[in-house]
This record gives structure tokens, C-alpha cells and sequence, in this order.
DNA sequence: CGACTTACTTACTAATTAGTAAGTAAAATC
DNA sequence: GATTTTACTTACTAATTAGTAAGTAAGTCG
């Protein structure tokens, strides 16, 4: 079993350097905007060497679905999200996008793959409907409890909500792209104009 | 000048059916989900055909996006739609999305060029902001009479409210590709529920 | 009729793409 | 210390890409 042992500089290995790279490129420019030797170069390896690790763009795609998945449920259940009252939970999702934004404008995963979709691998299209079901389904929650205590408001269903306010959000960080960061700022404010009580 | 006879059986002229084509392979693949080639096969002419008429795939993106644009300022000032009461339409704005839906879950061009907009060249983005610009500013102004005559209901401002909601119908078509209808239509009554008086 | 224009095709190039196969140096394991 | 595994590099292929240049057949026009 290879030990890793963090040095203090900490500098990932080869394989999570590509996952990073492949994402940034992909929230910055699109997933057909990179190819094996866009990354080889600026990683200062062979397009060989992203082949080792990640046989096939497919491969790549998916294992950065993959990745993303995985951070929505650790970040979920981390106490300092999985125990605040609904209200303060919302202001955690926003602050997500907020961090997308100044991170270069950053779509996010979602907002990203939904216009190439039909065009993605199957495993990667399945990561990511489970990665927007289970996001969804959490804000869902997220907002039934929040309304049932007085803290949040809005009409119909906390689930019909959750979908639109999470469209919303991904279209925000495509606007803010297009545009520049003003829309985005607007349609969040208009959000917690919206939902947030007093 | 050659005569543009319109024969029964409407057959456009190749310069309009390359456009025609791209853009459905825009709405239902993304922009980088089609070459020349693939336009060309399918067209039954060679690729340089495609080339004499827009000789670079740049040229072509930018022809497809102004047209949309002025079929944007056409459909505005049609008299059934412009003479239409607020609430009125807004519906006929939400049966385009509708339409798009229905056309094998064909996204927006916006929502098709959002996340590759940094890859696009830049009369295509130039073109892409007027568009978007010019449905924000058209829907502000149906809101803020829809408003001022009590059939329409929101809180905040009306151009604050518009980006908002067409952002959301973007996003709305955009999950509708990701998992199937469903979302879509959740969206479009929960839009309906909070925007429509009675 | 003759010149010109339109709308192509044929034939090509140079660059880029994903992907593979074989070799190698260093590290880990037995 | 020998063997195996890991993490690559070198060298390559086959396909696809956008784009160009030159030729051509049919129609338009003076």
C-alpha cells in the first residue's frame, strides 16, 4: 500500500492533477473544449500518461461526475451543513454558487454537460442525473423544513421549488458567462428576496 | 436579381438549409457536436459547398445566431403578440419554450452556447448578449405593465424579475434533457402559480 | 452570343484528435 | 536480492477536423 505522505507544500499526484485540470477546463470552456494534449502540456507529462490514468476521455468524464458526487454527499453531511437551521443551509447552497463565480466565472457541473448531454458517455450522463436528483431532493428538504418552522417562504411544493431554484442557479452562473456578473448577482438577490422571511 | 419562386412544396435553398440543420444539431447535440462533414452528408452536397456559403464555421455560428435574433425582434412586434395583454404574453413566451420542448427536447440558444460562450468567436458572443439583452428588456416591460394592471404578481423590480425567470426557462430546458420532461413542466407551473393573479 | 456570376465538386493540406503498443526507470513487495 | 507493479515515455496509427485552390456546369445579363 503506497503511503501518502502530505508534505507541506502539497502538490496532488498525477492522476488528481489531471481530475483538477480536466475540471477547471471543463467549468471554464466547455468539455469539448480540452483534449487529452491541452492537459498533457500544461500538466508537463505525455498524452500518454492521461491515457494511464484515464483510458479514455469517457473514462475521464465520468470519473469527474464521479468525484463531484461524492463531494455533494460529504458536503451535505457535514455537520457544519447537515446542522444549521434551513435558512442558514440555503445561504450555504448560495455561497457554493457564490465561490463558482468568483472562481473565474465558473459554471457549475450541471450548467456545464446539460447542452452537450446527449453527446456524454452513459455512465457519465447516470452520474449526473443522480448528482442533480439527490442535489434537488436535499434542497427539498431543505425548504419543507424551512417553511413548516417560519424561516423560509414560497408556494407550492417544496419539491417543484427545489428543482426551479436549482435550474435557477445554474442558469445564474451561465448568465453571469455570458454577461458579466450583474445578472447573476440580481437573480440571487431576487431569490432571497423571494424565499428568505423578513 | 433570381426570383425566389415558392413552390408547393417548399424546398429551401441550401444556403438555408445548412442553417437550418446546424441549428437543430446546435439545440439537440451543442455546437461542437457537428462538422462540416456531418452537414454535408447529411445535406448530400460536398463540404466545400458548405464552405462557399460560410466559409468558416465561425461565420456560420455568427449567421445562426443573428437570425434568431431577428426573428426575436419580428416575433416581438407582431401584432399578435405585441397587442396581447401582459399575462397574455408572457403565456405566448412560455409556449415558444414550450414548442422547444416539444421539438425533441431542444434546449434554448442560449442554454446551447452558455457554457462553450469563452470558445465562441466574438461576433457570435456579441450577438448572443443583444439577444438575451433584448428578450430581458422586452419581458421587464411585460412585467411591469402586467404589474401596473394587477394580472401579474412579483416582488422586486420587473428587470430584476425578468433576467430571473428567463434564466429559469433556459435551466428549464436544459434539466428537461437532462432527465426527461417531468422537471420542465414542475417548472413552468410553479412559474405560472407564482406569476399569474387568480 | 459572350462575359460574368452562382453554386457547387474534386482534390488536396496541415493540424489535431483519441487511442495503442512497446519499452523503461523507480519503487514496492515478497 | 529478485520479482512484480506503478507510472510513466517514445513512437506510432487511423480518423477527423477546418479550410483552400482550382475546376466546372448552369444560369443571368448586357
Amino acid at each position: 500500500m503506497p503511503t501518502q505522505v502530505t508534505p507541506s507544500a502539497f502538490i496532488p499526484d498525477t492522476r488528481t492533477r489531471i481530475l483538477d485540470l480536466a475540471e477547471a477546463l471543463l467549468l471554464e470552456r466547455g468539455f469539448n473544449a480540452f483534449s487529452y494534449q491541452h492537459l498533457a502540456k500544461e500538466l508537463g507529462v505525455k498524452p500518454a500518461a492521461i491515457h494511464y490514468h484515464y483510458p479514455s476521455k469517457d473514462d475521464l468524464g465520468t470519473a469527474l461526475v464521479a468525484r463531484q458526487l461524492r463531494r455533494l454527499r460529504k458536503w451535505r453531511d457535514l455537520p457544519r451543513v447537515a446542522d444549521l437551521p434551513p435558512a442558514r443551509q440555503l445561504e450555504a447552497l448560495l455561497a457554493v454558487y457564490d465561490e463558482h463565480l468568483g472562481h473565474d466565472r465558473r459554471v457549475c457541473l450541471f450548467g456545464a454537460l446539460a447542452a452537450d448531454f446527449r453527446t456524454l458517455p452513459a455512465p457519465m450522463q447516470a452520474e449526473l442525473r443522480t448528482f442533480n436528483r439527490e442535489l434537488t431532493e436535499w434542497l427539498a428538504q431543505v425548504l419543507a423544513v424551512g417553511r413548516a418552522t417560519g424561516t423560509l417562504r414560497f408556494v407550492g411544493s417544496p419539491a417543484a421549488k427545489a428543482t426551479q431554484v436549482l435550474t435557477t442557479l445554474a442558469g445564474a452562473l451561465q448568465v453571469a458567462r455570458v454577461h458579466d456578473e450583474t445578472p447573476f448577482q440580481v437573480i440571487m438577490g431576487q431569490l432571497r428576496l423571494e424565499l428568505l422571511v423578513g
